[in-house]
DNA sequence: CTGTTAGCGCCTTCAT
DNA sequence: ATGAAGGCGCTAACAG
């Protein structure tokens, strides 16, 4: 019954399975499209003409005749770290739901993003960017000129619908919390010119101090690597600190490892807190103070407005904001209370 | 010049671009596909007229003509953990190179997989299946009659070819290394029967202890709520041990987590160790002792192996296996090493 | 309720 | 080097 692994026989279409089941080509296409239209008796016959030869429609020949490719297009930069996996999972389990499939891009590293991106518009009904502002404005309207465009988190561009979560008012609720410690020397980890969302974090940040003297942000990537070069700023002295408002955990737990490791001690020598609520900010030692983002449902949000503006849905664009959550652990300079604190900065526009 | 969002003008096609460069719709198509075939002059005035249209190319009309979908399904389970995103980088990554996108099925938590099986079957030219086991044998007949179908992880159907990491001799090597701890009484934490991955890793824990009595495996989901569970159990003397050996690193950081809370010192109390690598594997006191898997790896070499299947090359079918490496920190009572020592054990058959 | 038929947009021989 | 024309497999009118 199971042909031969590689020795596929030529595969069955609707006219293999009409004949076999001694009907034409539109009443198998029914039976698939609308099974309740036809007639029991003749859908059972061609439900087992499918099954004796393992029809399985032609998806590129539905989507020609039907107009639609069932499917998303979904770009991301990469996907380390919990953040971009939680999204696509939110994302594709509301595609999923749809009957709709998620073609996935990686956009970091890729030599020529333009083109792999008009490649996706031809094989999908729609398309979310996370990372649009890296896009060519020429490149996007030719996607736009094809399919329906959504932008995950913040960007330049007006006049692209997008999603993303809160920063200012959470940061400025942290920032402050660091304030009510005590501290009184706090620096900014991170760039604020590199990315929006860092700018945004900083901007919170600033706000907190109402006005006192504010010291520069200290420039890094956000990625573990930089944590080093960071912590020994800070321990030779260059920098003057009594608590480091990271830009991710990432970099908050490089730093955080070697400032322990050089014999510090956070949080009574300095505070360190991080953003996004990795899971290692649960186990490390202090735990990591930071911020927990919804990034799940940030995902299905927006599978869900792509969906509707696929079918054709109206309802005007939007720049949507969901709000995000401030975790309170113990590199704050909080006590290892029994349950942690949470507090949400409800501040979306929905 | 940008058509407002929402108000597409209609596609162009190559008919609308072939009209506006003054050819015929072959001579776009070949622009499109085989350039150098096309004068000079020519193909010029095609590329302003697709430019000037924002042409993108049909992709079901192309797959229907050209026979092929240019896309390889992907079906995992789900995509916490470092695990599978480290895979889907490595997979993905490959397959674009080649041109090819990936379509992501995710299967846990859906109720009909099959039908979603299917319906990827009709709009890729293969499937790389994670989890093969759960699926029906009947669904996977229908799926081959397709197209090529791949393993990923060990699965019992001998006939599907696969790729999966090593277990069991380096689960023996972990375990000789607790025994070289001078750890008499090992308990394995993980249920061998649920998974094929964590029997073998138990194999390799029984072969280590030569013959000497060894403890029955305590059962446990790889899940970090069981941690505590199984935790308390320790605690409590139900079971007794001066060395965990868990089925993954989530399950042994929350047992670990759970023990020190409770006033235990690991390493020297007892030893833990666990498998996978993930980060906070790093970041931890003590850091725990796993075992790494070449996950990326594991995810490109599936997909070049995906390309040849689809690209009709032959080669038979084997069941590979990747080597692991043993990564020694301080959760097994190992000193605080300045570089941490790896040991790979080689084990692939190709 | 079911059959007939005309495309969907592109690629690919086969001519020229 | 370019054009003309058939067909990929399916869906959606339109008939019957």
């Amino acid at each position: 019954m199971a042909p031969e692994p590689g020795t596929r026989s030529p595969r069955a279409t609707v006219y293999t399975v009409a004949e076999r089941a001694g009907v034409s080509v539109a009443t198998v296409s029914r039976v698939l499209q609308e099974p309740h239209r036809v007639k029991e008796a003749t859908r059972a016959r061609v439900l087992v003409a499918i099954d004796e030869l393992d029809y399985v429609p032609h998806g590129a020949a539905r989507s020609l005749a039907y107009h639609r490719h069932e499917a998303h297009g979904l770009v991301l930069p990469e996907l380390s770290g919990p953040y971009y996996s939680e999204l696509l999972m939110g994302y594709e389990s509301v595609a999923a739901a749809a009957g709709y499939s998620v073609v996935l891009l990686l956009s970091e590293g890729k030599d020529d993003v333009g083109a792999a991106l008009r490649r996706l518009a031809g094989k999908v009904d729609g398309i979310v960017i996370m990372g649009a502002a890296d896009v060519p404005e020429r490149t996007l309207t030719a996607l736009r000129a094809r399919v329906p465009v959504l932008g995950l988190t913040r960007n330049d561009r007006a006049d692209l619908e997008s999603f993303a979560t809160e920063n200012r008012s959470s940061a400025e609720e942290l920032t402050r919390h660091l304030l009510d410690h005590g501290r009184r020397r706090l620096v900014f980890v991170g760039s604020p010119d590199l990315a929006i969302d860092v700018r945004e974090r900083y901007e919170g940040f600033v706000a907190a101090h109402d006005g006192r003297p504010v010291a520069p942000p200290l420039p890094a990537d956000l990625r573990e690597t930089e944590g080093g070069r960071v912590a020994d700023l800070v321990l030779s002295g260059e920098v003057e600190a009594d608590a480091l408002m990271c830009a991710n955990d990432e970099l908050a737990l490089a730093v955080m490892d070697r400032l322990v490791d050089r014999g510090l001690d956070v949080p009574s020598d300095i505070a360190v807190v991080g953003w996004d609520d990795v899971m290692t900010a649960r186990y490390v030692r202090p735990g990591l103070t930071t911020v927990a983002q919804p990034v799940r449902d940030l995902g299905a949000r927006a599978a869900a407005r792509m969906h509707d503006l696929i079918v054709g849905s109206t309802g005007d664009p939007d720049q949507h904001t969901l709000p995000t959550t401030v975790v309170i652990r113990q590199s704050c300079g909080c006590p290892p209370a029994g349950t942690e604190a949470q507090h949400t900065a409800a501040d979306t526009k929905e």
